[in-house]
DNA sequence: AGCACGCCGACT
DNA sequence: GTCGGCGTGCTC
């Protein structure tokens, strides 16, 4: 008997290895075999008869039974192809890790999923979708699976739900545990980050995303999909139901849900703050607080209740008094970010002494531009002296800090949230910097409740991002939005791929673009951007890519071409990464 | 991805 | 004369 075994190897092929005469195997289960000698754990693909004759004898399974199901294996196969990465890495890097010796750990076989009849995915909106997710799984008896952004909020619903947890916020051991129980049906919920996604459920299952829309759900590196993409396959293949949240969905589920693919439960208006703008003119040049943000700030503490103020990342650079010119990075060309005692560039990491001198005209009155929390709260300071001010105490009158402060609040927890300057997200190049936009005020919406206010501080008090968070109006902003990108051949109406090169020198990489170009022309249906560097105007970096839009069926018509590349990333001195869906 | 093999520069 | 850089190729 030999079987084949995928590693997690950047390598579409399997390995294959002899079956001694008293070991039972069976496809979807984890076996050691030695690959150049060492003893590494892979998944056995397939089983056959065959001439065993040359090849190494597989050393052992790693548990006795299969940790997927045949289901789950052509799952990840459809994944791997969709990602343009190998079958065998995105299998291992949704398992939980293998124990380090042979364990007796019970476990029970991953129940063969039964085909039911399929349900629509269901995307979940409005004010109580959390409260109607808890009262739903509360009354009912269904194996569920819940998948959290972040092992914060996993956390968070874990103990909420008193589920089992299969994030790495729990040991190895006890992900071993909770993977198998819940395959028994005893864990009935269990939840998790990304590595939980292939948790196997007995029949009939339910699968929930929370924050839908959340970046989060496709971070770098393998499975280099996005966890909404996979479980809407997962849901589809095994007839199970598919439950998608957000307050602010991706205009690529709300699209989903405008044509039917998708049913939407809308969960109605919530009670709603008042979301204001205040016009930046004149006034962000010298001070991060505009007269109507003072005001509410003092009315929230007056009232006894906290505000937060949103700063962007990175917000701060230095700029010359005299020539106007921003200081930027010689390498990559975007504006060095400052950092303690010098200035550093948040794409390639360099680090630079605080000039005291502008490099253009020699000036010497060098100040910063923009504002970062460091300086937002040393000039709210000064505004406030009798506030408490942090940019780490949750409990401060004034909390500054980046959006990701208001994650995890309970509704109506804050008096006020100030944007301090939202033109710093739009205008990110990010054909999703709306998105972002409308997320953001959202999230502080719903953070302030009805008693509380809402204040952004833009140039652009009429940006459709404002008027929908403003008017609570998820539909007029995705009909904009989706006209937009229809019109403009962007997600969810064409999909992109991500072809980036790394070198030591700008020339290396972009004859490496250029070899994968190359191989990519004549493809009908392609638009193929040229290289550009990896953001900015900088010439000199050795991180270059390019772009390429494409049909549904992007990745099938490149997988071919640009095999050879992301097979053997070491060419020339540099690496090509491609990334399929890029969020950024 | 690791790891070995292999061919050109600075050292006890 | 060797030690060691990392470019290229292979792993059942």
């Amino acid at each position: 008997m030999i079987c084949d075994v995928v590693f997690d190897l950047p390598l579409r092929r399997a390995f294959s290895y002899a079956v001694r005469p008293g070991l039972k195997l069976a496809r979807g289960q984890r076996v050691r075999a030695a690959l150049q000698g060492r003893a590494r754990v892979g998944i056995v693909v397939a089983l056959r008869e065959g001439d065993e004759h040359g090849l190494k004898p597989v050393d052992g399974a790693v548990e006795p039974v299969p940790i997927l199901s045949a289901a789950t294996l052509e799952l990840c196969r459809w994944a791997a192809a969709e990602s343009l990465s190998s079958w065998g890495s995105t299998m291992l890097s949704l398992l939980p890790p293998p124990p380090r010796a042979r364990a007796a750990e019970p476990v029970a076989p991953a129940p063969e999923p039964q085909p039911a009849s399929p349900t629509a995915p269901e995307l979940w909106t409005g004010a109580s979708r959390e409260a109607r997710l808890i009262e739903e799984l509360e009354s009912s008896q269904d194996a569920t699976l819940l998948i959290a952004p972040d092992r914060d909020t996993a956390g968070r619903w874990a103990e909420r739900l008193d589920a089992a947890r299969l994030d790495s916020g729990a040991s190895a051991s006890a992900r071993r545990a909770a993977w198998f129980a819940a395959s028994r049906g005893r864990a009935r919920i269990v939840a998790g980050t990304r590595s939980a996604l292939l948790v196997p459920l007995p029949p009939p299952a339910k699968l929930v995303l929370l924050d839908e829309h959340d970046p989060a759900h496709k971070p770098p590196g393998p499975p280099r999909l996005h966890s909404r993409d996979l479980l809407l396959r997962r849901a589809a293949l095994e007839g199970n139901r598919l439950l998608l949240l957000s307050a602010t969905p991706s205009a690529e589920t709300w699209w989903r849900a405008q044509s039917g693919h998708v049913a939407r439960r809308d969960g109605g208006a919530a009670a709603w703050p008042a979301v204001v703008s205040a016009d930046t003119r004149g006034i962000l040049r010298h001070h991060p607080v505009t007269p109507v943000l003072g005001r509410a700030i003092a009315d929230a503490a007056r009232a006894g209740r906290r505000t937060v103020l949103i700063v962007m990342r990175a917000a701060s650079a230095l700029a010359c008094d005299d020539c106007g010119v921003l200081l930027r990075c010689p390498d990559c060309a975007v504006p060095l970010a400052r950092a303690p005692g010098a200035l550093r560039c948040r794409l390639c990491g360099r680090s630079e002494p605080l000039p005291t001198r502008c490099p253009g005209c020699g000036g010497h009155h060098l100040s910063l531009f923009g504002w970062d929390a460091e300086r937002v709260e040393a000039a709210v300071h000064r505004r406030f002296p009798r506030l408490t001010i942090s940019r780490k105490d949750r409990g401060a009158q004034v909390l500054i800090g980046p959006a990701t402060v208001l994650k995890g609040r309970a509704s109506g927890s804050l008096g006020c949230v100030g944007v301090i300057a939202l033109d710093a997200l739009l205008r990110v190049p990010d054909f999703r910097a709306s998105e972002r936009a409308l997320e953001l005020l959202w999230a502080a919406a719903e953070a302030v409740g009805a008693a509380g206010r809402v204040v952004v501080q833009t140039l652009h008090p009429e940006h459709e991002a404002i008027r929908a968070a403003r008017d609570q109006d998820l539909a007029g902003f995705f009909e904009h939005e989706l006209k937009l990108r229809l019109e403009l051949g962007y997600p969810p109406f064409r999909r992109l791929c991500l072809v980036s090169a790394r070198s030591r020198s700008a020339p290396e990489a972009q004859a490496l673009l250029e070899e994968c170009g190359a191989a990519l022309r004549g493809i009908p249906g392609l638009i193929v951007y040229p290289p550009a560097p990896l953001s900015g105007a900088g010439t000199h970096a050795g991180r270059w890519r390019f772009l390429i839009k494409g049909p549904e069926e992007l990745p099938r018509l490149i997988s071919q071409p640009l095999g050879p590349f992301v097979e053997r990333r070491r060419r020339l001195g540099g690496m090509v990464e491609v990334e399929m869906d890029p969020l950024e």
